[in-house]
DNA sequence: TGATTTAAGTTCTATATCGTACTAATTGAT
DNA sequence: ATCAATTAGTACGATATAGAACTTAAATCA
């Protein structure tokens, strides 16, 4: 949920959550405008982290990745597989599972939206010095593993 | 969508975007975790402007302040009207239109959900200083007003 | 003024998300 | 070894988001 004013009176830490949310609603559909109709960014995350993690991954672990109810993922899924993106394999280890593989197109898939995003990332990159990048990635990290660890962020549990 | 473990390898502007993503989906969470049920962040978002910024606002105002659709801002005020958080009144300058009001309630409700959410914001406050906080709500400023008026965020247009 | 175009809001429809409940397989306890 | 409890995945239902098309009013223009 984005707003475009935000006032100086919130406070500090809402100011900050009420930013990220509108930073993430805008990228979200910077990134969905370069991909194909009907792809979204839930589409290219699975993809990418088949990718940078491994694949060969069972679905509940993707959903716990990404900290998605499995539901989710399964939907999720179901929109690689119909456009081939990924295959399904049968778990060696435990036959009420499977495993997720990406495909060759789906390799092809996530490197056309990457470089796709790389003039607007380019672009961005001329006007915010990778040093102020890298202090804000480093700072948002630190902030996410602590809501991720900490206690209030456990108030919804899924699965 | 959200990932736990962004691979160093991706490139720096990239995982700036999925740590804000991730961040974003826990934030949500977290705040809607503290709502009554049914209510949702959208809902307090609308509150939140309406006495942060002004009410009386039309809808198709509220809607480009959130930069949403202005038929998802329709559906998001019949939620808050149906709890009797905001009321409607006839826009005197445009018979087309109309200017949202919150209510009493709609104060209280806003009140109580900041209430509910202190002592997560001080606990987060407690293990990031405000220094830290005031530096990433100022950097992240800039990069919203950034991917707000520059170019590349025009891709989508909204109404 | 009357006709056309634009704009505000809603309705209708499609679909992404996510909770509940189910099936089938595994694990654990005895 | 058997049966209970747990776990992986899916099916189904509810609802939030959002595009297309519609209604009504306003603005523009001849």
């Amino acid at each position: 949920m984005a707003e475009t004013s935000p006032d100086d009176a919130l406070p500090l830490y809402f100011r900050l959550f009420n930013e990220i949310g509108i930073i993430e609603q805008l990228s979200r559909a910077l990134l969905e405008a370069q991909l194909p109709a009907g792809m979204l960014v839930s589409h290219f995350s699975v993809l990418n982290h088949l990718i940078r993690v491994k694949d060969g991954r069972t679905p509940l672990e993707l959903a716990r990745a990404f900290q998605m109810p499995k539901t989710t993922m399964t939907h999720t899924l179901g929109g690689l597989h119909k456009h081939q993106l990924v295959e399904t394999r049968p778990n060696p280890e435990d036959k009420r599972s499977k495993c997720i593989w990406i495909t060759d197109a789906g390799r092809a898939f996530r490197e056309d939206a990457i470089a796709a995003m790389a003039p607007d990332m380019g672009e961005l990159a001329a006007h915010m010095e990778a040093g102020i990048a890298q202090d804000l990635v480093s700072k948002l990290t630190d902030l996410r593993i602590y809501l991720d660890e900490s206690r209030i962020a456990k108030t919804r549990l899924r699965e």
